[in-house]
DNA sequence: CTTTATGCAAAAGGTTTGCAACAGT
DNA sequence: ACTGTTGCAAACCTTTTGCATAAAG
């Protein structure tokens, strides 16, 4: 809701239309697991709006990159996940090799990492992306 | 050259084949800047060998990684890119989202954090990958 | 000789784009 | 009305694959 109405803002601002399937498609992104991929997001889409097609969601979903709503991120299997970008709440993943399990993490200590790495190297860090990859506790117990 | 004879033997122990192809490929991964591209190494190699295919820089690539000489890494432009695997020195990547320059950087207290996290987590990590995007030192004047 | 690799072209798979019809302002 | 958007199909781009030929062991 948050989103929608930002993005609301985003749109009129630059003069591009507020549409039905624009709605439709930041609501589902919301309310939705992190990480989905186009066409998840597709498939959950055409449930109950089953007239929307694929390039909108594309088009969409990097309208919404694009109004700072929407991170794009990609895992090593080629395929483009999008997550919504919580304000306040920045998260790393971790990836577990064996079942693909995608756990998000947080950690404090990764922001004063960042801003000292900046430093010693005279980088202005915007955003950051950690992955960590391995096995998740029920896949280390079953190896 | 550790690397061709780290894949040699690689090759040797599961019964394929050391090709000249491979051994060139090989080299020239070994001898370039990191963060080649298939399609850059492709255009390196065709310079003193131009019989040589796209596919086989794809096959070889694939058989770098698997042989654990080359990790595949995707930076979000939908290009996978490769670097050898340095035994002991790992290090991580600023990507300036203005001028697109990846630059390399190693921090020890990266491991630490990764362990600790790794535990708070009941993870396993094999292997992490941390990503600061933002200006670099050129960029962040000219802004 | 047998088996694996190569190069080419074609296929795949995800994402983008051209265009005529359509919807928002 | 005007301008931007949609859906479809086709195009695109990177990566993979099938197959006949070539090279390695």
């Amino acid at each position: 809701m948050n989103v929608k109405s930002t993005l609301r803002e985003y749109l009129r601002r630059r003069g591009l239309k507020v549409t039905h399937q624009r709605e439709e498609i930041a609501e589902i992104f919301l309310d939705s697991p992190h990480h989905l991929s186009a066409e998840e997001l597709y498939q959950q889409i055409r449930e109950s709006h089953p007239q929307v097609g694929l390039s909108t969601v594309y088009r969409t979903l990097n309208l919404l990159v694009q109004a700072g709503l929407a991170s794009r991120r990609e895992f090593g299997d080629g395929i483009a996940r999008y997550e919504p970008v919580a304000e306040n709440k920045h998260h790393d993943h971790f990836i577990c090799v064996r079942c693909g399990a995608i756990i998000e993490f947080a950690n404090q200590k990764i922001e004063e990492l960042q801003s000292e790495v900046a430093q010693q190297n005279n980088f202005t860090v915007l955003r950051h992306k950690l992955e960590l990859y391995g096995y998740c506790e029920k896949c280390r117990r079953r190896r």
